[in-house]
DNA sequence: GGAAACAGACCGACCGGTCTGTCTGTCACG
DNA sequence: CGTGACAGACAGACCGGTCGGTCTGTTTCC
């Protein structure tokens, strides 16, 4: 394998356990089995290691959440299609994340104290979102969420719900209370549909 | 005031935005205008100073999130006034915590690192887990919630929508989607209720 | 032979922690 | 009332170790 990607794959590994400022360099070297001249010949510093890193971890991400989605139809399965794909795949993934869902450990750590950085990480929160509230929208109009839904309000609900997992995902060993969180959200969503569902 | 006092209080601000690896013992001095000498007089390390702020952290939490539960009977009702709590007072306190609840950062920060501090963390988390739970089973038996209702995920879902609360209150600035999130989840206890809510 | 890939010595800055010394307030004693 | 002994509070020099990053080699491949 290219030394560059097995940089950056330890890397990966490494930053989702300790985060980024906790990571030496050293770490990264005994980790991928080379030297500082090995890094520093395909990384310019470690800011730029990390946008590397952080472009790989939005590859995984979309590979594990985004499977299958494009085989459903309805909006609103798409966005639960999601859901479970976040629990079932992209959080158990203990080879490439062993420490959890790396953009939010990124997010915790860097918020106030490398912003540009951060904001990296932001930018992907908010095209998430984003993307939650367009499906939403389009279940209101495809009749599987009720008119006077507030998308707004959901979305903030489903997505502080897959932050809150992921945060208890990392600290316990056991799957079964992301389990318990994400199917909440689920039924959460289903009794947002039409009355009748009840 | 005194400067043991001090130091916890300005450890406890930068604790919070910092985390508990990032800010150095100098970033302490500086910002309690003191020394060294001044700061091991009182800690004998910087885990001791640690335990010392959680306990700080954990009263003012106290004092925040439980004011007024005991005047309120119901307890589905005192729930959601903790949650309100949460919304109003807690997390906006950025004075004592402008970077956030410190737990959730120590949390983040410490899980995979330091397991012993961690731990100190986790164990308030299952604290307050087992109290909303013990409260949401007394409200079975009040009425207040259905009897087929599944504490155990009505409570993983509850804890996972404040952590996840807490985590985009660190990344924005405006409290607007905080709000969002404890207002959809007030909701959601309510769908919880009897079925003649609905 | 020339360039890219890598190894590792080295740099100044900073880390948590120790240690010595000073300064101040409080006693006991004459 | 004066005064010397003492203790706790604090300042800051100093320690070994680690940080991210640079630089000089040496190896490898075309």
């Amino acid at each position: 394998m290219e030394l560059r990607q097995k940089i950056i794959q330890e890397a990966l590994r490494l930053f989702s356990l300790k985060g980024f400022l906790s990571t030496s360099i050293q770490d990264i070297l005994t980790a991928a089995n080379t030297s500082k001249g090995g890094l520093y010949n395909h990384f310019k510093s470690k800011e730029d290691l990390f946008f590397a890193v952080m472009a790989e971890a939005r590859k995984i991400w979309r590979e594990k959440n985004m499977a299958g989605l494009d085989q459903i139809e309805k909006p609103v399965a798409k966005v639960k299609k999601l859901m479970e794909n976040y629990r079932d795949l992209y959080l158990k993934d203990t080879a490439c994340l062993p420490g959890g869902c790396i953009f939010v450990t990124f997010s915790v750590e860097l918020d106030d104290q490398r912003p540009r950085l951060a904001q990296e990480v932001n930018t992907g929160f908010v095209g998430l979102k984003s993307l939650i509230q367009r499906l939403l929208e389009q279940g209101k109009r495809s009749g599987e969420l009720r008119e006077e839904t507030d998308t707004k309000a959901v979305t903030d609900m489903i997505f502080a719900g897959m932050l809150g997992a992921t945060i208890i995902h990392g600290m316990e060993k056991s799957p079964a209370n992301v389990d318990n969180t994400i199917n909440a959200l689920l039924d959460y969503l289903d009794r947002l549909g039409p009355l009748a569902a009840q």
